[in-house]
DNA sequence: AGAGTGGGCCTTTTT
DNA sequence: GGCCCACTCT
């Protein structure tokens, strides 16, 4: 152990410490946890506690004497920030809130909140969400008279999934198109001009997509040699978590920030590496060690989830891949049994036999809350929904169902946006298309109207020439309400300001437009009083951005039932969690491997490793099942075979279940 | 210019 | 089963 700390902060004797490392952590977490200075991999195999290594080490570095101001700690999303933290927070008595915690995106705009004027934008810029990049780039193409008729050119969203690509893996739009979109190739041109217009546009509004807090606080970096030097200095260490799923610009930003102390750990599993199809490059962790020629690994291979049975399965699963660190998750649990691989004669057996095991296994005592189904892409699921819900087996699907992206959220959040940013046209457009009569068309020439007024501050007329008659009566409480919004005096509180979107004229909006306007009325409210813990609505809307994934069982904002519920959920959505009973369904070559997803050398190695994390998400049971005939689908219907990865199992692992020939007499 | 209606298609998703 | 797109009517 090196003693670099101790120089640094010799009031600090490593004697008066809180947590008894070598008892709560095992040999290969202990070394990792309590390693001094420098660079540090740190390979963390499935169910091996990677996420206790980290916030071990975490409180190691503060009882060792680092400020927690002077660490930082990534993430990639917001509910593992915000769970690692408490983990810290429950191991120390010290405080630990100064701590840099959070997702890139949080970390970047935080720092391009203080710095933005630097780079040519305000301070108080807003943050586009997918839907926003996506109707600004729709507004960009219109405007760019392209014909979209003549020749098929790419709308809104695909251009935005382009320009990310590019963004993320720092490729010009000619690769990106030649790699990955090569239908669309010959209009290299045009894409380039317009992401030219959308950057002019974002600038003119004054806001940033999600892509801009990590490009625009690198630019910032490279632009600025003191600004970049101020946090050099500032995080004496910087750590990683999940760092398999970086893509090249966030792995840029940690080299820049850590450059100077050197003290970066990262933390990750090659092997569970399954979002390459983002911009993320496993490539990142493979190579970290000549990255940093100095750089000690470490291996944690240590299981901790899964009987033996499990691991045997899982360990033999991954062999296939020749890109990854080899690694074998060793046992601590013992018993259980063998994964069973089933076949079904069709999807409907296959939803039958889940939905009758699930009953069986309940009647054994394991909690339904305790089980999930997994699967490759959602619709895989649909004859099993049907089956569970004739069966009254309650159960949740983990998806897009996202609290801050629904309508109603993001109308009222406009309000607010353009009170506080007068140049945002889009959330001003946004508003103006919730008026009946009133379309792209017209929202455009009403921003046209009404933009000079609002920089300027004055007050919106509520009657104008350019608002159609079907509109004049909605304008009129519209342009009411903005105008109390911003006749507010400072400081602004943001749960004030939602109530009065509500009571002003969203609420009859909400009214004559949803079926359901009460509940999401009741939303609003809930929305209203999750704003009172901000200090300005600047944060609060940042946060509305960058929380779009808060989960609904750790929002305090949704009303959370006290019933239990079987999960359903894609496999990408499972990463991470663990359940006693895990079924794997719509293991047929075409559905897992999916074979979309197979064009590409790397595409087999990654689905490879898609089931892998699928399989490792099993404590005490899994079943392996898959349909031999499949009459959804189309031209991919039919009789089907058994996935590659099964085929790949050798056949000790696993005990077969064969119900082609006996529907329901399991 | 907007709103309403029927046909074809469907990977995965965080910020 | 549902969403998006294109087409048509007002």
């Amino acid at each position: 152990m090196t003693s670099r700390e101790y120089i640094l902060h010799p009031a600090h004797a490593p004697r008066d410490l809180h947590i008894d490392y070598r008892k709560e952590l095992n040999e290969q977490q202990y070394a990792a946890v309590t390693a001094g200075d420098g660079p540090m991999l740190v390979i963390a195999g499935a169910g091996s506690g990677k996420t206790r290594t980290l916030t071990y080490r975490v409180a190691w570095l503060v009882e060792h004497g680092v400020e927690p101001g002077r660490i930082l700690l990534l993430t990639f999303t917001n509910k593992a920030a915000r769970e690692m933290l408490r983990r810290v927070e429950g191991l120390l008595p010290t405080d630990i809130s100064s701590i840099w915690g959070g997702t890139f995106h949080h970390i970047g705009n935080r720092i391009l909140r203080r710095h933005a004027k630097l780079i040519g934008y305000a301070n108080d810029f807003t943050i586009l969400d997918r839907e926003d990049q996506k109707d600004l780039l729709d507004t960009c193409i219109a405007d760019a008279k392209i014909d979209t008729r003549e020749e098929r050119f790419p709308k809104g969203d695909v251009l935005a999934e382009i320009y990310s690509l590019s963004l993320n893996t720092e490729r010009i739009i000619e690769r990106v198109l030649a790699e990955q979109y090569d239908y669309f190739a010959h209009l290299a041109e045009p894409i380039n001009k317009l992401r030219v217009v959308y950057e002019q546009r974002k600038r003119d509004a004054s806001v940033m997509d999600y892509d801009d807090l990590l490009v625009k606080t690198l630019e910032l970096f490279r632009m600025h040699g003191d600004v970049v030097q101020r946090y050099r200095e500032q995080f004496l260490h910087v750590l990683v978590d999940e760092y398999q799923d970086t893509n090249k610009i966030q792995a840029d930003l940690i080299d820049a920030v850590a450059m100077l102390h050197r003290n970066l750990m990262v933390v990750g599993d090659d092997a569970q590496s399954i979002y390459s199809w983002r911009g993320a490059d496993y490539r990142n962790i493979l190579s970290f060690p000549e990255r940093y020629p100095s750089a000690r690994t470490f291996k944690i291979e240590v299981n901790y989830r899964s009987v033996p049975g499990v691991l045997a399965l899982a360990n033999d699963a991954i062999k296939g891949n020749v890109h990854q660190f080899a690694k074998t998750l060793t046992p601590v649990r013992t018993g259980g049994a063998k994964p069973w691989l089933v076949a079904c004669a069709d999807s409907n057996q296959q939803a039958q036999f889940v939905a009758q095991r699930m009953l069986e296994l309940r009647d054994e005592g394991v909690a339904l809350n305790d089980m999930a189904v997994l699967y490759r892409a959602h619709y895989h699921a649909m004859e099993l929904q049907m089956e569970l819900t004739k069966r009254n087996i309650p159960f949740v699907i983990t998806s897009g169902l996202r609290f801050f992206e629904q309508a109603h959220i993001k109308d009222v959040a406009c309000f607010l946006k353009v009170t506080t940013n007068p140049h945002d046209e889009l959330s001003f457009q946004r508003i103006a298309r919730l008026l009946s009569g009133v379309g792209a068309a017209t929202a455009g020439k009403l921003w046209g109207e009404f933009h000079s007024v609002l920089v300027a501050g004055g007050k919106l007329p509520e009657t104008n020439r350019a608002v159609p008659k079907k509109a004049v009566n909605d304008w009129k409480q519209c342009a009411a309400t903005l105008n109390q919004l911003r006749a507010l005096k400072p400081p602004l509180k943001a749960a004030d300001m939602v109530e009065l979107v509500i009571e002003g004229w969203y609420e009859s909006y909400l009214k004559a437009k949803y079926p359901n306007a009460r509940a999401r009325l009741e939303d609003l409210h809930q929305l209203a009083s999750f704003g009172q813990q901000f200090e300005s609505v600047e944060e609060f809307l940042s946060q509305l951005a960058l929380l779009t994934n808060l989960e609904a069982d750790d929002a305090s904002l949704i009303s959370s039932s006290e019933q239990e519920f079987v999960r359903l959920s894609t496999v990408h959505q499972a990463k991470g969690q663990e359940w006693a009973a895990v079924f794997v369904i719509g293991l047929c070559d075409g559905m897992f491997p999916l074979s979309r997803a197979l064009d590409g050398l790397e595409g087999e190695e990654e689905e490879r490793r898609l089931f892998y994390v699928a399989v490792t998400r099993a404590k005490d049971e899994l079943y392996l099942v898959y349909p031999l005939f499949r009459m959804t689908g189309g031209e991919a219907g039919g009789f089907q075979r058994p996935s590659r990865f099964v085929g790949e199992l050798q056949k000790q692992h696993y005990q077969e279940l064969a119900l082609r020939y006996q529907s329901r007499t399991w």
